[in-house]
Order: structure tokens, then sequence, then C-alpha cells
DNA sequence: ATCGATCCATTTATCGATAAAGTGAGCCAA
DNA sequence: TTGGCTCACTTTATCGATAAATGGATCGAT
């Protein structure tokens, strides 16, 4: 320590001698770089860089001074100079169908707070629930340079087709399911779905309904749920009335609604609903309301995903309740893994979960 | 055109008789540069530059050469190098305390569509409704390198205290007011809760609480609000109970719920409830539902923010509906401007409103 | 014929950081 | 004493794009 290797012209917190020139250089934006850092505590910017990435191979001493300096010039790094370089941004992307829904929303706040835990940032994408949409943000995703995506995939069934997606670090998060082709996070749609439908039976339900979303292939979420459904009812004796199989569009409040109106007008008797997700829960619970049924004497109702919501409507909304910190969790974590090391093979999880047994099915 | 002063050798689809050294330059991390464009369509790779961001001096052949050159190599520009150099990212931050509130899920899904439209991506803040996490995200965003931000600011108070934000394209959106300091998108604050409880004054209530954030300041949301109401019922000649006046910790059902049970609870006679927002209001609709009083029979209650869950609760719930479309384009259009123009005066709206009357409200 | 204006495209010099290679002082074993 | 090793920094050569300056035709006007 204490080298003297230093001169008087470049002991801490002096200026350098530098040319003109090395001023008017980095006049850019007003900016203070790494090079400011360098010249006021007495060393090369690369001594700098390695303080500021905690690498060692800086002594004490100079490091404090980095520090310093640091703090009293307020210097930032300049991401984009260190991606360009390094070729890692600190981003990582998370696509979503539609942030407005609160499942997304509550996701969304956990993976961004587990991405932080892991030193990233989170940019949020919208799909629109398109598979189209979905093969944008791979694509977005790699012009913006994140290190890697979680993808909600909602409509996006061959992937296979897209090539973008060679070699890229992509976390499937939620519904579809690619034949493990992908790090994946899935929800317990099968488990879940067979237990809130059990649920209903054991409560006495016989005539019960579910309100699924459009059936498209037979990996996605939908028919897994409806598959749940199906070994419920097998199980219990009950047997499968078609007529209470109903699907939507879209999984919207809205679309909830109007189903749980066309099931009631259909005039077919029932005394149970199983809902694809809380959101339609919640428009059943409002068209149950609209047509004059109560919940849950007249008709038992329970929904899938454990929004925030669902402890406060009225009646409270029985509910299947995956663990969503824990699956926001893996997945940043299986992100973070492939960043670092891409080859790995890939990991399949299905979320643990717990039925919320509430008032829509006392 | 066709000029021929290009000889054989950089015709386009040709690679130019470059030297080895020219390839093992750009071997990198396998992306297609600029320079790749250019040896295509053999062209220098400022050319491409030209064409990629739709700059003209460029021949219509020669463009053309460059757009297939591009589309055939599969092409994407490198954000970060494109930063370094010009000093724009295209992002622009949104900072919210809690995307998982419903109302920043629904405000960030338009602030993304309209950023969309004008070329800017969005990424995400949470700021955790503190003080100090909005600060930070003002830091972050530039660290971050976002051309500009906007705040959905609750706490920020003394924002002249944070260094950061001189010179810096920042948009307030939603409640604080800084006196003109910054742009700003404000909520009818004053105007929409004077509106909202001059409704449950028409419908006959006499008693009216109403449910609060915690009032920090005098510019705030919570005491706009708290300005509104008293201001309504002094125009209708209703005494002011201090007992009615009821504020939270925070804005989240939760807190809605336990108010309107305590509300109940203290035996002060109540007829209507002015929640401060729909969250809140979804909060005290269960809290008075848990104490066995009906809506609207024996208490009506009105919200603010219109979420799409207020249209769907049972019963459904009035509410003040600013347009949060409306918002969202200003605020984006703000930023954008203001990234163009830094000095531009600063300029100040008031979203307009409507009432939503629902079921609560009858 | 000469000059300037106009196009179109190319060259040059960076933006701020980092990977990788280089330097030199001190230390230890042979 | 000398070769070999560590340490603790410094130098060098980029990463991929763009602003600004430069080059060289072509054309109309004087």
């Amino acid at each position: 320590m204490g080298r003297d290797k230093l001169g008087a012209a470049t002991a801490p917190g002096q200026l350098r001698p530098a040319g003109v020139k090395s001023y008017q250089q980095n006049a850019g934006h007003g900016m203070v770089t790494m090079e400011d850092v360098a010249r006021l505590a007495g060393v090369s910017k690369m001594t700098v860089s390695n303080v500021v990435n905690n690498r060692d191979g800086v002594g004490d001493l100079v490091r404090q001074r980095v520090l310093e300096a640091i703090r009293r010039s307020g210097y930032r790094v300049n991401v984009s100079a260190r991606t360009l370089r390094s070729g890692r941004t600190g981003v990582i992307g998370l696509a979503v169908p539609d942030i407005e829904l609160p499942y997304f929303g509550h996701l969304a706040a956990h993976v961004i707070e587990a991405a932080g835990r892991q030193g990233f940032h989170v940019a949020i994408e919208q799909t629109g629930a398109a598979a189209a949409g979905e093969a944008d943000a791979i694509a977005h995703s790699r012009t913006l340079h994140f290190d890697g995506l979680i993808l909600s995939a909602v409509e996006l069934d061959r992937l296979d087709e897209h090539p973008a997606e060679a070699g890229y670090p992509l976390v499937m998060l939620g519904e579809q399911d690619f034949g493990g082709r992908f790090d994946h996070v899935a929800m317990p749609n099968e488990e879940g779905t067979k237990a809130a439908t059990t649920h209903l039976a054991d409560r006495g339900c016989r005539r019960i309904a579910i309100v699924t979303g459009r059936a498209s292939d037979d990996v996605n979420m939908v028919t897994r749920r409806h598959r749940g459904y199906l070994a419920a009812l097998a199980e219990r004796g009950i047997g499968i009335d078609p007529a209470l199989l109903f699907s939507l569009d879209d999984a919207s409040m809205e679309a909830g609604r109007e189903a749980a109106c066309r099931l009631v007008d259909s005039g077919h008797e029932i005394d149970g609903v199983v809902a694809v997700t809380d959101t339609v829960a919640l428009g059943v619970l409002r068209g149950l309301a609209d047509r004059g049924l109560r919940v849950p004497e007249d008709v038992r109702l329970i929904g899938f995903d454990d929004i925030p919501e669902s402890g406060f409507t009225v009646p409270s909304l029985s509910t299947v309740a995956p663990d969503h910190r824990w699956m926001a969790e893996r997945a940043v974590e299986l992100v973070a893994q492939r960043i670092r090391a891409p080859l790995r093979p890939t990991v399949q999880y299905i979320a643990p979960f717990e039925l919320m047994i509430r008032e829509s099915t006392r």
C-alpha cells in the first residue's frame, strides 16, 4: 500500500495536467464518465471499472479513493456503453398479454421484486394475448437487448416456427407447455381445477358448469383445466353434461358476466360454477347477481388465481391459489441461470397451490 | 439512376473482397451489424444508418438495395450502440407506486399504448408509494438512460431537494402538484370529489363520511379531495362532523375494509361514504357487508377512478371516472415534447371526468 | 468555361465502458 | 543471482452506431 508511484500531478483529488482536448472530448451530454472519476481519484478508468463492478485486484486504499471520487462526482454508469461492450443489459423482459388484468399485474409485481433482488431490471411488454404479439415480444426483446425474457404465453403454440428464439434465454411462465423445449414454470392447471371441482362436489353440487377460455389446442391452459374438471367429475361419479361446458373468447370480466347470463338463461339447472380465472369469476358473480341468483345459496362459485380482489368481493370468492411469489422467483431464477449457462438442460416446474375457501362455496 | 460507379466487386448481394480481418472483427455475439448489411448491399454503413433512420439523402435505388439487405440478413439495430452515440434510448420510464393496484395497471396499459404510437418503449418502476422510492425512480431513470420519466407521484413533495431532476424531461401524472415547476397531468381531485359528494347529497344523504389517505401536506391528492368534499357539503348546507372524516395509512382494499368496520363500530350514524379511490371503495363495500349494512339501501357509496372492477362488483360501484386514456396520452405527449424541446414552459392539465352512476348510489 | 448549389454517398472521429493483454515492482525458491 | 509468480494497476483495442465533415458528380446560370 501507500505506493508513491503516483506523482504529485496525479495525487487523489487533483486533476491530471491533461491537455484541453481531453476535456472537450467528453463534453457530451454533461454526464460524469469513468474518465472523470479516474482523473479525480488519480487512477486509470479501468481501475474505476473494476471498483464499480466489485472485481478484485484493486487495493483497499485505492478502492476507497475511487469510491470517494464516485460519491463526490455523482457518477452513474452508462448502461448503454456497458451493454455495447459487454453484451449484457441487466434487463429482463416480461411479456404479458395485458398488464391491466389483475392477475398479470400481480405477477409482474412479484417478478419485478424477485428480479431486483438478483440485480436485474424488468421491462414489460404487452402482447395482447395474440400469438403475433407474443412472437413480437421475443423479437423486441432481442432488439432491446434484454438479457432474457420471461414470456407469459397464452396463444403462442408453435414457437418453433419463430427462429428468433434459438439459443436465447427464454422462460415460459404460466400457461403454455412446449414439451420440455424451454424452461417452464407452469400453473397447476389440471391439479388445481380438479381440486376446485372436487371441492364443489364435496359441498354437494351435482350440476357443475365450467367456464373456460377458447380451447385452441391440446396443450394449453384451457384444455388442461378442462381435464382437471372432467377428472374430478369422473372421480365423484358425476355425469358430464355438454350443456354445462362454456367457453369464452377472452378471459375478461365482461365475458364472464355474459357467460353467466347465458348459462342461466339457457334454463339448464346449475348449482356450481368453476371459472377459468378469478377475473372471469368476478364477471360470473356479477352475471349471477344480474339474474337474481344468490351465491352460495343457489349456486356455488370457485375461481383460479387468487387475485387480491377475490378476498373482497361480496360474497368473497373461493379460488385455487397458486403461489405466485414462488412462480415469479423460480422464473427469475431460471432466466438468471440460463443467462449465465445457456446450455443447461431445461427445467419444468409446476407451482404449488392451495384452495382458498371463502364465502362463495360455503 | 443506374450509376456504374460501383464496380463488380461491390455489386449488390456480393461480398466486397475485404480482408479476413474485417470478418473477425465483429464476430462478437453472433449479431448482424450495420457493417454486415453495408457489405451485403455494397454501400457504406453510414448509408445503412441513413436508411434505417429514414433520413433523406439516399437515392431510391440504393435505399431499396439496403432494405433488401436488411430483410435478408435479419438485421436489428443495436439499441445500446445507438444510445451511446446519440444519447437517446427510445425508452420512457413510468414510475408508479404499485403496478399491482388496478388503477396503476389500468393507467400503465394506456401509457404503454400511447407511447408505442409515438415510437417509445416503456419501462415500469415501482416506487412503493414512498418518497424515497420516487426519488430513486428518478435516479434510476437517469442511470438507465430513459429519455424521460412519467412519475405518478404520491408522496414526493419536496422534489427540489433532489438535484437529480434538473433539466430532465419529467412529467408528473396524477396526484401531486408542484406549483407549475413540472409538466403535470392532474386528476380532477377537487372537482371530482365535490361532484361525487354532491351526488350523494342529492340522493338524500345527510351523514356523509369520507375515507381518505393520510393527509401529509396541503398540495397532495388527499387534501384536494378533502376540499372537494367540504365544498360540496357547504354548498348543500350540510354540517361537517369530524367523526365522519377517516384517514388511512395506505389506499388498499384492506385499509378500506377496516375503515368501514371501524366507522360502523364507532356507532356514528352514516348514510353515505365517499372513498378516496375505487380500490379503497372495494374494501369499504366489503367492510359494510361484514357489518351487515346494505348498499345502497342503508349506505350509499361512491369511489374515484373507475377501475374496470367497479362495474362488476355487487352492487356495482358508482365512481368518478377521469378519462385515463386522455391522461396517458397527454402525459406521453408532454414527455415527448419535452424530450425534443427541453426548455418549453411547463404545462398543467386537469383531466376531464364524468360521474359513473351505478347501483351503489341508486 | 467557371462557379455555386444540390445530391448522394463516404470518411472520420467519437460516445463510455470493458475484455484481454501488458507492465513493473516485490517476493520466494533454487 | 536469476527465473518464475503474484499483485495491483495501466494500456490497447474494440463493442455498433451516428454527427459532422468531406468528396465527387451533375446541372443551371452567368
